[in-house]
DNA sequence: CTATTTGTTTATCC
DNA sequence: AGGATAAACAAATA
């Protein structure tokens, strides 16, 4: 589920708690693996208290700003990451009674039976914590959304070029790069692109048409994306994402119809259709 | 029982 | 040295 527009909505469901202190931190299994590198003593110890003040996304990554405590001088503010992995959610409930179940790793209770929850079964997520004036070195160092100015063509070609023996499939996969794009999105940008998922990367850095339709529709994507979970989580039918896993799924593009191909490309399960995306050119 | 899954990290090989 | 690739991780589902 989690891409770069499921954590975006995933981010603002936590939304209802802003400007609440939490009350308690729940966590029943501070050993599971998406706890790893995260004191979870002092996150159980400074939680409570403090108030949820604002939170934010970059890609895959989201961040909680909890305010510093009331008093002159107090800088000091903690910082709550989240991870989604491959299965991960954000939620809340409102009942007052509400327990954990199984997969609800960590949960935040604030004042009137509101808990903010997150649950991963699959234990791929993370959860991390800081402290101190300055949001974490792991916020601060992830990659310019593609959304963003900084993300531009020529960057796009350099870094296409670094990685020019990839096949375009894996370097889109790549956070370094293209924060939040995952494998479903990468199958519908190449898509999109007309590009055959194991195309080397450096054979579209070196041609400026290629790289040019590259760079609009990882764009295009990715904004469309954002827009459409944002309003009912319906996408069109004409995106690859709702037929990839039909079994003998079709392409949808107009005129087409060609059945879709699957293998194994830059380690992932990738779809793509021959026809529009045919020979693997270098 | 086997194979699969919208992700990342680590080890190993080139 | 830097980059490419496969395995590992965990748990549910088909």
């Amino acid at each position: 589920m989690p891409e770069l527009a499921e954590v975006e909505h995933a981010r603002r469901q936590w939304n209802v708690g802003l400007g609440a202190a939490v009350r308690e931190v729940l966590i029943a299994r501070p050993e599971i693996r998406v706890f790893r590198g995260t004191d979870v003593a002092a996150l159980r110890r400074r939680l409570p208290g403090r108030v949820l003040s604002r939170s934010e996304a970059n890609g895959k990554q989201m961040l909680f700003h909890f305010e510093p405590l009331p008093g002159k001088g107090e800088k000091t503010r903690l910082w709550l990451g989240v991870h989604l992995g491959m299965r991960g959610d954000l939620r809340v409930e409102t009942t007052a009674d509400f327990q954990p179940g199984k997969h609800d790793h960590l949960v935040l209770r604030q004042d009137g039976g509101r808990a903010l929850v997150f649950e991963d079964q699959r234990h791929f997520g993370r959860i991390l914590f800081h402290e101190g004036a300055e949001p974490p070195a792991w916020w601060t160092r992830l990659a310019p959304s593609v959304l963003s100015a900084e993300f531009t063509r020529d960057g796009l070609a350099d870094f296409l070029q670094r990685r020019r023996r990839s096949p375009l499939k894996a370097a889109l996969l790549m956070q370094e790069k293209f924060p939040g794009v995952g494998n479903w999105m990468a199958d519908e940008i190449l898509w999109r692109a007309r590009l055959h998922p194991a195309t080397p990367a450096g054979a579209v850095a070196a041609d400026k048409r290629r790289l040019t339709e590259l760079f609009q529709q990882i764009r295009w994507v990715a904004q469309t994306a954002s827009e459409v979970i944002s309003d009912n989580w319906t996408y069109p039918p004409t995106w690859l994402f709702l037929h990839r896993w039909e079994p003998g799924g079709f392409c949808p593009r107009r005129g087409c119809g060609a059945a879709l191909e699957r293998a194994t490309i830059g380690g992932r399960t990738t779809c793509w259709c021959p026809r529009c995306q045919g020979k693997v050119e270098s």
